[in-house]
RNA sequence: GGGCGAGUGGCGGAAUUGGUAGACGCGUUGGUCUUAGGAACCAAUAUGGCAACAUGUGAAGGUUCGAGUCCUUUCUCGCCUACCA
């Protein structure tokens, strides 16, 4: 029997595809739209397998909507600056640039031979100076809208990498790259004024419907809205400090005031910079806050100062003033006011420095005296030993009373705070875009005018430098503005920034003289869908929404300021760990099983293997399977249904060998059928009409398409598994030709988006290439004329009685009675009602 | 500490959203064909029972004619986040 050759068969394709550009797009204003993204790779040399997952599930997509007549954009590229060019350059001599280009020529020639659906005149890398000159332009715009700023402030320092890191960045206090315990240090950098559209941001997410609200909800917590109110506390004991402004969401607390804390980083500390005992209590604060644990349970420590607070509630009411551990300078005004019977944190300083606890709010149900004892309470309830607050309820009518006394005092007014920062995009590195800036001799910046972009990186420097290599490039950086000479800014731009727009580049990836085209993004944006890891929902995806409320802010032309309308966000690929007995991580590679649950090493096949736990696939720990020996091994078609059928697309998946095999022989099996199929369909045979395969037909069209919409892609596996099932036999039956032919068309046309090769391989010896539709389900076969009827007796399964469609409910009960199982069960019992459910289900209650 | 989500056969997972629990795949068992098989094909496969039947979706309650699905309580696991005032 001939074997389906699927090298030769998927090859063949690929290569069609690519010379026929298949997939090209231009704009068609007589078609819908629709923009398919899968976040774009960095290129790291080459393609992991959650690559694969991520670019199986956006090119089943593109493909199905293509087939459904939409206009699809499904394009490609490369988010190719970043340190890891640089350090690889570093270790080996290399330039950058060539690092990464050979990287990206690699994972696209890996790309190809999966048989994506891209665009691949489309590609664009974020690294190319036609990429970076927009970037560069877009930092001019931005500029004058007033959204760049430069501040000297304390950043995340990365020792190893030495660069600057942004908060997100910093997982645990170690970089994100590095792992390296991330140090503090005072930089001049350059920020977004994203805080400005922290509103803005947050709103935003309401609209987004097609979102998973995981992401929603991790983005509404970083922006972090709170509601409450700055209070301006007089301060005594210090003649040149007059008040300290805290920020506090419970002002209805107040009467409960039993301390005053600042952060150590607090201007006021200059005060205290030359006392000996405060600059080791600084220290201290310093050495806490690198492991989660620490955090969680980092002793509260304070360093009191000689400044007294008063209660603008009640001026005898004075507390001392103090820096404490737990208070950040970069979130509200770097003071608080301590309640300790209503602040767990508050409560534990309040213990160690023997502060008094006052009890200021009484839970709702409590009956009788109620004092905070051993922690604080942070509940609802009613105000007591509050002079004028008494007896309100917290939080509603007790922080507005508040409120409202503070504001009539002059002592502060209502506020809102958000947690979210502006966003440092200063990076001391040589392998990213430059910024657009200059500096005279005496320091001042100004900006590079636009006709003097790109500002291009240099070539072929020496890498191996302490700090930036760019400070290192003196006649790079001489620039001359206007006839004046200058000095390039030598810091580059965040790699965060190239992703922020570099879908609206998709959409004009040639355009010349701005990084989009009107027209185009008018058409395209927004992204229809957006596929991509969970671990961006902050990071990258928040910076994109500001990019697009950046741009269009002063910008009447914009219409969508969302840039993705829909996100879908996959799993991680996981395979199980390997360790020999020194505790070494071995590679799938190096062990083998005969019975799949003892393991040992290939090398020396005496030493047994320990097995740990199933691992996102990474190469620190080797887990790792190499897609294109597995492409190499069993074809795209096969890898492709194999990484989508165990799970849900957006779960974690376990790589199996074993299911890798199986839908390698599935793809086997289906040729065979095929080949069936095509013999049947030559016979021409003149045959009955059997319903079997119209019903079925249209049935599974109604499914699949359910299923693709929904992105049940596993459960579209299982689909196409039972169709073989059904098919293998049904085609034994005496089918007319034209109708096994029209049928047969439906059902390839449906698994196209999963498996290409084959069905396109399979509609050319049909000779039904062109043209391919989705089929729409007919409801003629959608009707059954039979139904299985559940009977149950007392809400318990009985039976199944089959029944004509639409039978009255009295024949139903009649037809249904008549059935000896069920007469049964009646016989002995008195029967007191029955629950009917149309064409479903009939339920006796007996007694 | 806070937030989100999930618990279904030996395993990965289905279940038209309140109406036949276990689709589909893996694994396992038996069989056919083979010199052989880690190939192919056929059959079986939630549990107990020879069977009729009974019991079964982490646990305990509840709503309902009927609950994997809804409500309450509880346990376990996973992910995210973290001194945010």
């Amino acid at each position: 029997m001939e074997r389906y050759n699927f090298k030769l068969v998927e090859e063949n394709w690929q290569n069609y595809w690519q010379k026929n550009k298949s997939f090209k797009t231009e704009i068609n204003k007589n078609k819908k739209k629709f923009y398919c993204l899968e976040m774009f790779p960095y290129p790291s040399g080459k393609i992991h397998m959650g690559h694969v997952r991520n670019y199986t599930i956006g090119d089943v997509l593109a493909r199905y909507k293509t087939l459904q007549n939409y206009n699809v954009l499904h394009p490609m590229g490369w988010d190719s600056f970043g340190m890891p060019a640089e350090n690889a350059a570093k270790e080996n001599d290399l330039d950058p640039k060539d690092w990464t280009e050979k990287n990206i020529l690699i994972m696209k020639t890996q790309l190809k031979k999966l048989g994506l659906s891209i665009d691949w005149d489309r590609e664009i890398s974020t690294c190319s100076p036609e990429y970076y000159k927009h970037q560069q332009m877009f930092f001019l715009e931005l500029f004058d809208k007033g959204l760049i700023y430069k501040k000297e402030n304390y950043v995340n320092w990365d020792p190893v990498d030495q660069t600057v890191l942004a908060n997100e960045q910093v997982i645990d206090g170690r970089g994100w790259r590095s792992g390296a315990i991330v140090e503090r240090k005072k930089l001049s950098q350059w920020f977004f004024k994203i805080s400005k559209f922290s509103d803005e941001l947050l709103k935003g997410l309401d609209n987004l419907n097609n979102w998973p609200n995981k992401v929603k909800i991790m983005q509404k917590n970083w922006i972090g809205k709170s509601y409450g109110c700055e209070i301006d506390f007089k301060i005594e004991g210090n003649s040149s400090v007059e008040k300290i402004k805290c920020f506090t969401t419970r002002p209805d607390t107040l009467f409960g005031f039993s301390f005053l804390a600042l952060s150590a980083d607090h201007p006021l500390s200059k005060f205290y910079e030359n006392d000996v005992s405060f600059q080791k209590f600084k220290q201290q604060c310093s050495k806490t806050g690198t492991t989660e644990e620490s955090i969680a349970q980092a002793e509260k420590i304070g360093f009191k100062t000689n400044m007294i607070a008063v209660n603008p509630f009640d001026k005898n009411m004075k507390v001392p003033v103090y820096f404490a551990n737990f208070v950040l300078m970069d979130y509200g005004f770097g003071a608080v006011f301590g309640c300790p019977a209503h602040d767990q944190r508050d409560f534990d300083f309040a213990k160690k420095y023997n502060l008094p606890i006052k009890t200021v709010v009484k839970p709702n149900d409590f009956k009788g005296d109620y004092n905070v004892d051993d922690e604080a309470f942070v509940g609802d309830g009613v105000l007591i030993n509050s002079s004028f607050l008494n007896g309100l309820k917290t939080p509603k009518e007790a922080i507005s009373k508040a409120i409202e006394e503070i504001e009539q005092r002059n002592a502060g007014k209502k506020k809102v705070t958000f947690r979210l920062k502006d966003w440092g995009i200063s990076r001391q590195r040589y392998w990213g875009c430059p910024i657009p800036i200059a500096y005279d001799e005496k320091g001042n910046f100004v900006t590079v005018p636009k006709e003097q972009l790109p500002i291009k990186l240099p070539e072929n420097i020496v890498l191996k430098t302490k700090g930036n290599p760019l400070d290192h490039q003196v006649e790079w950086r001489k620039i001359s503005i206007n006839g004046k000479s200058y000095k390039l800014e030598t810091d580059t731009l965040d790699t965060f920034v190239d992703s922020s727009w570099y879908y609206l580049r998709f959409c004009s990836p040639k355009n010349k003289i701005y990084g989009y085209d009107f027209n185009d993004i008018k058409y395209w944006m927004p992204v229809d869908q957006y596929i991509g890891g969970v671990e961006h929902a902050i990071l990258h995806l928040l910076y994109s929404r500001f990019f697009m409320l950046a741009l269009s802010h002063d910008n009447k032309k914009f219409i969508d300021k969302e840039p993705f309308e829909g996100l879908f966000t996959q799993g991680m690929v996981c395979h199980e760990t390997y360790k020999d007995k020194k505790n070494n991580w071995l590679s799938p590679d190096e062990v083998y099983s005969e019975d799949g649950k003892n393991f040992f090493k290939i090398e020396d096949q005496k030493e047994k293997v320990i097995v740990g736990s199933s691992e996102s696939m990474s190469k620190s720990k080797k887990n790792v399977i190499d897609p294109e020996k597995i492409i190499e091994n069993y074809g795209a078609d096969a890898v492709r249904l194999f990484i989508l059928s165990d799970s849900p697309p957006e779960k974690d998946i376990q790589w199996s060998e074993q299911g890798m095999v199986a839908s390698y022989k599935f793809i086997q099996k289906f040729w065979l059928l095929h080949k069936k199929v095509v013999e049947k369909i030559k016979s021409n045979n003149k045959g009955s009409n059997i319903e079997g395969l119209n019903v079925y037909t249209n049935k599974l069209i109604q499914k699949f398409s359910n299923n693709l919409e929904k992105f049940n892609y596993n459960v579209i596996i299982a689909n196409i598994y039972e169709t073989y099932n059904f098919l293998i036999k049904e085609i034994e039956k005496d089918y007319k030709s034209d109708i096994l032919r029209e049928n047969y068309i439906k059902i390839l046309t449906l698994i196209t988006p999963v498996i290409p090769h084959i069905a396109s391989e399979a509609f050319k010896e049909l000779n039904h290439e062109d043209g391919l539709q989705w089929p729409k389900a007919d409801d003629r076969f959608l009707d059954d004329k039979f139904v299985n009827i559940v009977v149950q007796i007392n809400g318990k399964k009985k039976s199944l009685v089959k029944v004509e469609k639409d039978l009255e409910d009295d024949e139903v009960i009649n037809t249904v009675k008549k059935n000896e199982k069920i007469s049964n069960f009646l016989s002995d019992k008195i029967l007191l009602r029955h629950i009917i459910i149309k064409n479903r289900l009939v339920n006796f209650i007996v007694k």
